[in-house]
DNA sequence: AGAAGTTCCGAAACCGGTTTCGGCAAGATG
DNA sequence: CATCTTGCCGAAACCGGTTTCGGAACTTCT
């Protein structure tokens, strides 16, 4: 109560400082101000000085909006998240926001995002975005084969960066993981451990990862000089009850694997369930490597080996990729990739069967009564 | 390659089409086309009409920017999340954003996102955010009863809505749920199954929601007309480890609790923990009830009662009240509370034996050779 | 019919920056 | 010493909108 009832003039604050109190406060013109703070070569350096003292004395800020009205540019990377989908790095999504926002942070640029509940969704917002200049580029996760996002943006001459590479890749900056190499090396890992044969469990199609991840286990087989099964790669798999069922079918062939590559730990945790219900151990009779290091992984038993992804890191070089690109360098120059970091854990280790003996395992458990019908 | 090589004069696209280009196609003075969209009252309803066809036909789209420099808004909503602290929350951060980004783009309004590593870095960068008006207002996650950036932002007449409550709501909007109903209803269930020694695992301290957990548990004794013990609170607990640190230590008490109730669902994971060295049974020999509704709960044996909450909805509400505290209603009509959802599941029933069976069982289980010392 | 209101729109100022243009003064050149 | 540069800055236009102001045309009232 008391006094404090001091009815200023409704949001007046003190209001800011602008260019002209500046200008005005230094005896100069206020578009002299404007290039000594942007550095205009026509400046003098003492001019400048003199200039960036007086301003950060009065707490000068340029208003962005304002600024952008001439320049064209607010200095804001936009990000559209579809969440409705699977979404294996939903639990690093804060990492991942937190790397684009200290790059960002560091160009004196900012963040706008927005989520979407679907494709069309997605383009929707980007488009509003792009029309109203809230951004002044994109982040686009997740990329497909085909994707519609870069066609649109491509045709509307808006800034982009892929996370993830594309079928077509002109017109592209993009920054990915190599998750093609860890599925490659799962596959010499467990070939090396004696297992000769590995199944593998693919992405979802249409995202690029999985044609790239499937081509990493193929040439692993390759590399590991072990020849390759159609029969051992499975359905899709993108989440647990679809993981446990591919797992399960790959187990019942008359010559199983005794090691299984997952494209994604949601596919694994399915893995680790179907052989549970098969009486198998996990890491013994059938060794699981995976891909996404999700944290739940590592309460497992015995805990998942998977490779891990830098979502922060990946934010944040995601961001230089597209400021850059929005300052106009060529697409060529803006391409990166990173590898993902092997978690050795306990899921995998030397077979303690063969194929045979584990098929008879396997036939002995889940057809009790030697039935073979369905 | 071919013809790929059309050279245009750098991102010109289609220079889009401005309100002058408008005006022009019109023929009226472009102030009169701003207002007729604007919904100016001096406009006749025919001309308004014709404006508005003219527009969507020429697909016109005022830049947002071009507006806040008259209109002092970008119409953007700012949120500054604190990523290195702990955050039973972080599973839901995509549903929460979501709410937010609904609930904008209803309004036509957009998302400002950036992630801070400190308090100081969050009052840094909001005080950045507001000083480039690059959002108008801000949403403050997870309160302290004592919160700097409460005092920051009235200080700087930057309108914001909090999520929770603070100690002094003067001068502030809020959204909450009602956590502190939870735990009241939480021991009226657990006292209606029959216990009657109820534990208590506080969260946080300095978060206002710590406090009011606290009296909603002593709520609900009152009600259930059980005497309170101070010993049946523990230590506060934001995690596993702490967690399991805190059950055990309720449970070793010469009459320990039968029953406890969390106020984080990673404390109760952490009794799990506790009541697994014990050799006692979850939702028999000792029950939990907990809040917050993380997924991995679920996965548990047996699955974690707990309350969860609608981020989405909190998310959306919590925009828009912020907007309409932009627009300048009073604070004092932009309060609202709402309840977390009982999800009744397995850790929880009536009690299997009494404080002083309980107490024996464990000291037995706990100290086998029936030492006290350490 | 003239005065007084209304309705509705054009013209211009304005918001806070950036960028272009031109010119003065000092230094370089012949 | 006259001229040509060059360095440096002021002035003004400009960006794309919004808001204020004033007045023409049309009603309404007396």
């Amino acid at each position: 109560m008391a006094i404090a009832d001091n009815k200023r003039p409704r949001s007046t604050g003190r209001s800011r400082t602008t260019i002209s109190d500046l200008a005005a406060h230094l005896g100069m013109a206020k578009g002299t101000v404007s290039r000594a703070l942007n550095d205009y070569p026509d400046i003098a350096e003492g001019t400048r000085l003199r200039v960036r003292r007086a301003a950060d004395a009065l707490g000068y800020r340029p208003l962005a909006h304002a600024q952008a009205i001439r320049t064209g540019r607010v200095r804001s990377v936009g990000l559209v998240l579809q969440v409705n989908e699977h979404d294996g790095h939903r639990p690093f999504l804060a990492d991942f926001l937190a790397g684009i926002s200290e790059a960002a942070s560091t160009a004196d640029w900012t963040m706008t995002l927005a989520t979407a509940a679907s494709d069309q969704d997605t383009l929707r917002l980007m488009s509003k975005l792009a029309d109203e200049q809230k951004a002044d580029g994109f982040i686009l996760p997740r990329t497909y084969l085909e994707d519609t996002r870069v066609s649109a943006l491509l045709a509307g001459d808006v800034p982009f960066v892929l996370f993830g590479r594309t079928g077509d890749p002109r017109g592209c900056a993009w920054f990915d993981i190599e998750s093609e190499a860890a599925m490659t090396e799962a596959v010499l890992r467990l070939a090396k451990l004696g297992h000769t044969r590995i199944g593998f469990v693919p992405g979802g199609p249409g995202y690029t990862y999985a044609t790239l991840r499937r081509q990493g286990y193929l040439e692993g087989l390759k590399q590991a000089g072990l020849s390759f099964h159609p029969a051992l790669i499975s359905e899709p798999a993108l989440n647990r009850v679809d993981g446990e069922l591919a797992a399960q079918k790959l187990l019942s062939l008359d010559v199983p694997p005794t090691a299984l590559v997952c494209s994604v730990d949601r596919a694994a945790f399915g893995a680790y369930d179907a052989a549970a219900a098969l009486g198998l151990e996990i890491g013994k009779d059938l060794s699981v490597i995976s891909y996404d290091g999700m944290p739940e992984g590592a309460l497992l038993s015995p805990p998942l080996s998977t490779f891990s992804v830098d979502l922060r890191h990946a934010g944040a070089r995601l961001t230089e990729l597209l400021i850059r690109r929005i300052r106009g360098e060529a697409v060529e120059d803006l391409r990166d990739l990173a590898k993902a970091r092997f978690l050795d854990r306990g899921s995998h280790g030397p077979p303690t069967r063969t194929p045979a003996e584990l098929a008879h395992h396997v036939k002995h458990q889940w057809f009790p009564t030697g039935g073979r019908t369905k």
